[in-house]
Order: structure tokens, then sequence, then C-alpha cells
DNA sequence: TCCCAACGTTGGGCAGGCCAACGTTAACGA
DNA sequence: TCGTTAACGTTGGCCTGCCCAACGTTGGGA
């Protein structure tokens, strides 16, 4: 058996490193078959959270770049999923919409991910799920809000 | 403040990915700074841990590609942390060695990634630490090993 | 003996993440 | 009022990590 150096199997960053990795795999390549991407569902998730907003708004609460975001909404206006109209009180903007069959989308990736994070978390018992989600959460609220610096205090959402 | 959607937030397998990605900077520029990438810590530890080993051990035990462990290789034969020499017995392998730079070496990015470790587990008890490890290292273990389907029974380590 | 498998190496592709630039448009201060 | 600053969407590009295909070399088993 090859076992990786036990230096590393007890390296926090390494852990999360090897756990991630085939978790974005069976992810990507299950929402690939199903004809999506990853960021589409973090949009739609949003724009049915959130309701319309900019691309830049978004980019923001999905943390990815202003120009990564473009293509993604290219490509769910593509699909019909969303509608990206200019935004009449702010001509800088778009306003980015999620349409019903956007919707339908949306709650089938719901349940296709689900399916995927019990997959995932086969070997660990609903105790030791929670407290794995627990645990993340807290490391990734302490790491996300401040990443650089303070930003704006409460930017313009749209 | 720009929260990310809930849907996002409950899903384990964003939460890995979210958690990982600033452990991955982090762990990466401060390894910058001390001259050293990702892997040339993985490999040093293998070396270290097993002893002399060919590339393709390097590779299966580190979890990397043969064609990235040659670059990897080629990186630190430059700063002389090891050595790579022909197999006098198998004409087809190279047998890389750690040299004592190489082990001082490793000792110094130990203490560093200590340091980095405290950092990124910032927000977590002693305790919680420990579950984190025991939850990820479960994760691991289970999807590791398979991979894609089981591999050679045992294969020749060097 | 012949065929298959493993080795090291080269080359390249693909996706994610990030940054720089530009023209447009709003907002704010002098 | 005008001029500066800043946000917006968009294009283009770079870099890194990860993966795969091919090749010539070498060893082991049928």
């Amino acid at each position: 058996m090859e076992t990786a150096p036990a230096r590393l199997r007890r390296l926090p960053s390494w852990l999360m490193s090897q756990a991630a990795a085939p978790a974005s795999r069976l992810v990507t390549e299950r929402l690939a078959a199903a004809d999506a991407r990853r960021y589409h569902y973090s949009l739609l998730a949003a724009l049915d959270e959130f309701g319309p907003a900019s691309q830049a708004a978004l980019g923001r609460r999905c943390g990815l770049d202003r120009s990564d975001v473009v293509a993604m909404v290219n490509e769910l206006v593509d699909r019909e999923l969303i509608e990206r109209t200019p935004d009449p009180a702010d001509r800088r903007r778009n306003i980015i919409t999620i349409t019903p069959a956007g919707i339908r989308h949306l709650r089938r990736l719901d349940k296709l991910l689900a399916q995927i994070q019990d997959e995932l978390l086969a070997p660990l018992s609903a105790n030791e799920r929670d407290q794995l989600v627990r645990l993340l959460t807290q490391l990734v609220d302490h790491h996300h809000p401040s990443k650089g610096r303070s930003r704006e205090p409460c930017g313009p959402d749209l």
C-alpha cells in the first residue's frame, strides 16, 4: 500500500486540500453530466435567494471575479436560465434575473447536489457531518470576511 | 455585508472548497517566501520518512503525476536538497536521496507549516482542531485509496 | 524469444483564479 | 458648474495545478 507521509497526514491544510479535491472533482463531473458548471449553481442560488442583482453584486456574493462573471452569465443566458437587461436607473449596470426555467433547473441541481454530498460524506455519521459543517463554517467565516482588508461599509447591492 | 447564498453555506462540498482555498493560498505564499513550493515539502517529507525512492514511487506517495515529479525533482536538485542518481540495479529508475541540507530545509519547513496551521485554525479550540483532523482524515482515507479502481496489490516501492 | 509493463521525460491541453486595461456612466467635491 | 474619482461590464491575457498522450529505454514474465 502506498501511504502518504505521516507529516502530511497530520497537517490540517493538507487534509483540507485532499478532502476538497475529490469533492470538487465529483461535483464538477456530476454537474457536467447535467449540462451545468459549478458556478451556475452559485449564481442561480444567489439570484433565487436575493432576487435580481447586478453582475458585480453577484460576483461579490459568489466570490468570483467580474471578468469570470461575464462568461458565466453568458452561459446561463444561452441556456435561458437567466435574463440580462440593462438597468434603466443606472446605465452602467445590467440587471440579472432568474427565469422560471432557471428556477426549475436550480431545484434539479439542489437534488443532484444533495445526492453528491451523501456520497462524499458516506463514511461519516449524521452527527459527524453536522460537526464537520460547523467546524468548516467557523473557518470559512473567520477567513473570508476580511480577505485582504475591510471593504466598503455596506456596498449598494442593487 | 455581502453574504454567500445559504444554499452554498450549508453545502459541505462548498465549505470544503472555501476552507481549503485560503489555506492553500496562505501555505503557497509562505512557502514561496522561504523559496519553497508546496510539493517540495511533500517530497522531502516522503524521502525523510521512507528513505530513498524512485520518482514514480514518490509520485504515488505524494499524489502527483510522474511528469510533474520530474519538474519538482529538478527544482530540488538545483537547490541541492536532494540527489538524483541512476539505479544500478534497475536502469530505468532514478534513486532520489535527500541530502543533509535537504533534511535541514525540511525541519525549517516543519516549523513554518506549524505556524501556518495555527493561523488557519485560529478560530478553533484544541478539541475542535482534533475533531476536524479526525473527520477530514476519515474522508481522505475513504476517498483516496480506490480513487478509480484498485491498483496493483503491493507495488514495488523501490 | 517475444510481449507487456514500468520507468523517466517531453509536450501540451484544460480549467480556475487573478490582474490590467478600456470606454461608459454615476456620484461627489471644488 | 465642472472635474475628479469610482464603479460598471467587457476583453484579453497570464500563471498555476492537474491531467493525459507519446516516446524511447529497460526489466520481467509467458
